[in-house]
DNA sequence: ACCATCTGCGTAATCGTTTGCATAGAATTT
DNA sequence: AAATTCTATGCAAACGATTACGCAGATGGT
């Protein structure tokens, strides 16, 4: 019987000698009704099992109760972490969560906030793509009143709540420890500088190597290398050119994984040749041979964070923009441990 | 300025001296309007970026715009894959995603689903959580009148329409393929049998015994063993208690990363004292040392069958049920490669 | 030339909920 | 007791798009 879903407020109002408008201030519990009435309406509204028409609701209101989180990917570790920290916190405010994926596409980007904009979601937890600054279209959901929360890559241009790690204090405590290790010509293996997250982490390897009185070596330096392809062309040219390097920094996993890949083919011996480390702690990180050295960002916590924070904003107008630093570990593992 | 948002049909009607009905149907490319007509409104409606509500369209239709997929986790690289596969096939028809994990849970995922109901969603393309059978949130959904479509984990008892891979001969091949390579103990690594997934792939490990014309040894079965951490379990316990195997077969690539990770650190050689193998080529299985046999189920392809059908089924309402089984492949690896 | 059909568009109702305004009666103040 | 303020509810208008129905004029068949 599909006709217990059919039931709408008019349908209890009738049944309770009432009207529409009470049965919903009911309901919502508007404190403009009785005790005893809210009782009989909800009580009602149990027995006929009714379920409010949302689309309706939201129509009315003219905004959904949704919440839209996109991510250039939702199978990075950092992202489906951060994810499950957005849910579980969004889900117990009952709303709803909508992921999208941006594919790191910027067009698709730009079309997936417009689409967003257009269903007038309540809020986006947005990781901008890493290609290109999209400020235009996160501008316009902000104009069309919907709030939006950045974390990780972020845009800072556009005035918004953001949460990240402090990714230049990460990647310096992270080179530290391979100088401290011993590791002098540390190759740099380092995402878009469109990013503001790889620009920092870029900056945290130099600022480690200064603390240290070492000069970078700016012939280490890959950009563009981020993908497990790109580490291990990265790691293909050094073989072949013979590029003097002892050690890798990666400002991402899947590139020092490459990179360890062509190197044990290679025969080198991982830490005691060339040390490796990377950033995220992806999972594999722990358990591939030799284990990799990497940051772990406590994604989940920066997620619960985001979605807190948009919450608040979206009850209530007058909430401040919340700057968030989440503190993350560095996670010692064997490609890095060359001194006992 | 916001003043473009709020831009209505009506307002595009005033403007053109004509009426909302009209400018709705030129929009909607219905053939009772005038091709002229039709060019007008659209070129005014462009000029003005008229944005549609879709809300309101929504609530007048009854239905959204929104197909969700459910599953139990997004990091899976079954379903990440199958995720993108669905994606972009429904963004084509310009549907939107919505993306729901229930952790496995069947109570999140009965919750989940009444969600997805109250929200009138056009469709549902869920994978069933694994721990047992919650039939009846989906009834409702169909008795909603919401399209659903199944794929990998399939509650028969519900009509719909299925995707999945041919478990049973997936793994049959799997375990023939390590007979051949002369393994005769392989112990079974097995999920919760109360799903069918894995119910088929242990027929499978069954049923390639068989035509080898070898009993299989009840002594060798480790049930509900399918994350790492019980794949570790189970290993440790094989060690112990000196369990006699040369071989592991799990219906999961996590039960046997822990499994390899836990012989590797006893010395064990893997394959030529144990062979392993798995089942989803997970990433991580090829790069782990040593690389992992296991078998690919093209879950883009499923995911964008998927997608096809429920948007065949949610745009005419006679689409006969689909029932189709999509090929995968055996990924040879290190792992049971003993012979050359 | 007459009736039928088609084409192109307008009228107005409708989807279910929310909410500004009004109001009747109760409670409180003066 | 009159005036004021609350309290609890009703009335009715939204929100913006879709669509059943109607109708005038054009087209076509006989």
């Amino acid at each position: 019987m599909t006709k217990s879903s059919k039931i709408t407020i008019h349908d209890l109002a009738k049944e309770l000698n009432t009207t529409p408008a009470t049965v919903s201030r009911a309901l919502n519990d508007n404190p403009r009704i009785s005790e005893k009435t809210r009782k009989r309406v909800k009580a009602l509204a149990e027995k006929h099992n009714y379920q409010p028409n949302i689309i309706a609701s939201n129509f009315r209101k003219g905004r959904s109760n949704t919440v839209a989180v996109v991510v250039p990917n939702i199978n990075r570790h950092y992202f489906s972490n951060a994810i499950h920290g957005i849910e579980t916190e969004l889900a117990k405010a009952d709303y709803n969560v909508m992921i999208c994926q941006t594919s790191n596409s910027p067009e698709t980007e730009a079309k997936l906030i417009n689409s967003l904009i257009n269903h007038k979601v309540s809020g986006i937890i947005i990781s901008s793509n890493k290609k290109s600054q999209n400020t235009e279209a996160l501008q316009k959901a902000l104009d069309s009143e919907i709030k939006v929360v950045q974390f990780d890559n972020v845009l800072s241009n556009i005035e918004t709540s953001c949460i990240f790690n402090n990714d230049f204090e990460a990647s310096k405590a992270t080179v530290l420890h391979m100088l401290k290790q011993g590791y002098r010509r540390i190759a740099l293996f380092c995402g878009r500088l469109t990013s503001n997250i790889y620009q920092d982490r870029k900056s945290g390897y130099l600022a480690a190597h200064e603390e240290f009185g070492i000069k970078p070596i700016e012939e280490l330096f890959f950009h563009q290398t981020n993908t497990r392809k790109e580490g291990e062309a990265a790691a293909v040219r050094i073989l072949k050119e013979n590029i003097n390097i002892d050690a890798i920094f990666s400002t991402g996993d899947y590139a020092v994984l490459g990179a360890s890949l062509v190197l044990k083919n290679a025969g080198i011996k991982i830490p005691q040749e060339i040390g490796l480390a990377g950033y995220a702690n992806e999972p594999f990180t722990e358990f591939v041979t030799p284990s990799i050295t990497s940051f772990d960002q406590n994604s989940q916590e920066i997620g619960k964070i985001a979605a807190e924070q948009i919450l608040k904003e979206i009850e209530n107008e007058e909430t401040p923009h919340l700057k968030t630093i989440v503190q993350g570990d560095l996670i010692l593992r064997e490609s890095t441990q060359r001194k006992e």
